[in-house]
DNA sequence: GTATTTGTATCAAGAAAGGTTACAAAGTAG
DNA sequence: CTACTTTGTAACCTTTCTTGATACAAATAC
């Protein structure tokens, strides 16, 4: 299967969008800087505006924009919205009920699993869309 | 077949063989709990091995053990010997590089992914497999 | 009305995981 | 030595997911 992309997408699609303050951006355009076709933008849209993330307007000189200000998003929400995905996945076929562990496991794996998300999420939660618009200016000062 | 298991069946795999202490057990045992085939497991123990983490022997009376007590086995040390991904992926195809977001949004993400990756491990390196046993036992009591 | 842009639907290509069969190599028992 | 057992791999298939691409209806601006 081919890697899931869509969070780094996600960030840099929002980043265009950041620096570009109340004006409204075209797919087209923010399908060039990711280099990407621009329904693979639209669909990332589609799901951040879902999360409230963005909003849209169709029609000419539409496009999307942010519905909140750089510092109001963070990058736990971006990943919310986007990754259905857990860290690690369960067993793709339920475990043999008559031994101890197979009966088991699953439950101490779920547990694991959720723990290992918060862990993420609270990571990602330090940083908004403001703190990457910071670090990339930094970057090419 | 959805997302990456081999973690979740390592873990399973190496909570049997600590249960069984000296004693080699084989694939086709395992495959049992796990409810796989004899050969998934082969090669996630060939991937165990590599990390040291179990011992095989072929031949009749062969099977496969742990290397060291469970006890001083890590979840983090079974997570990177199984596990060659990453929590996200980055771009599929490099952003442009005339864009000044496409041109450094990359270089932020590889810092985040590698901040990301890190605490995924410092949670993990919290518990060891016997920490699993005790769980695991625990819950069928 | 015409041009533009989003929002979807649909399909194809490619990658990764899991499942299965097959068989050589290594080891044990007698 | 012979027969048997088990691992270690190779090869192949199927399923599933992601991305990329084309097409077109709906919405919007002038």
């Amino acid at each position: 299967m081919a890697a899931n992309s869509q969070f780094a997408m996600a960030v840099h699609i929002l980043t265009m969008l950041a620096r570009s303050g109340e004006e409204n951006i075209k797919s087209e355009y923010i399908a060039g800087s990711v280099n990407t076709n621009a329904v693979v933008i639209r669909r990332l849209l589609g799901q951040l505006s879902n999360a409230n993330l963005v909003v849209s307007q169709t029609g000419a000189f539409g496009g999307t924009r942010l519905a909140r200000q750089p510092v109001e998003i963070s990058l736990c929400e971006i990943y919310k919205a986007v990754c259905c995905g857990e860290v690690f996945a369960l067993h793709p076929k339920s475990p043999n009920q008559d031994c101890p562990v197979g009966k088991n496991i699953e439950a101490f794996l779920c547990n694991l699993q959720k723990e290992i998300d918060n862990s993420v999420g609270e990571k990602l939660r330090q940083y908004t869309l403001h703190d990457v618009i910071a670090k990339i200016e930094l970057a090419y000062v």
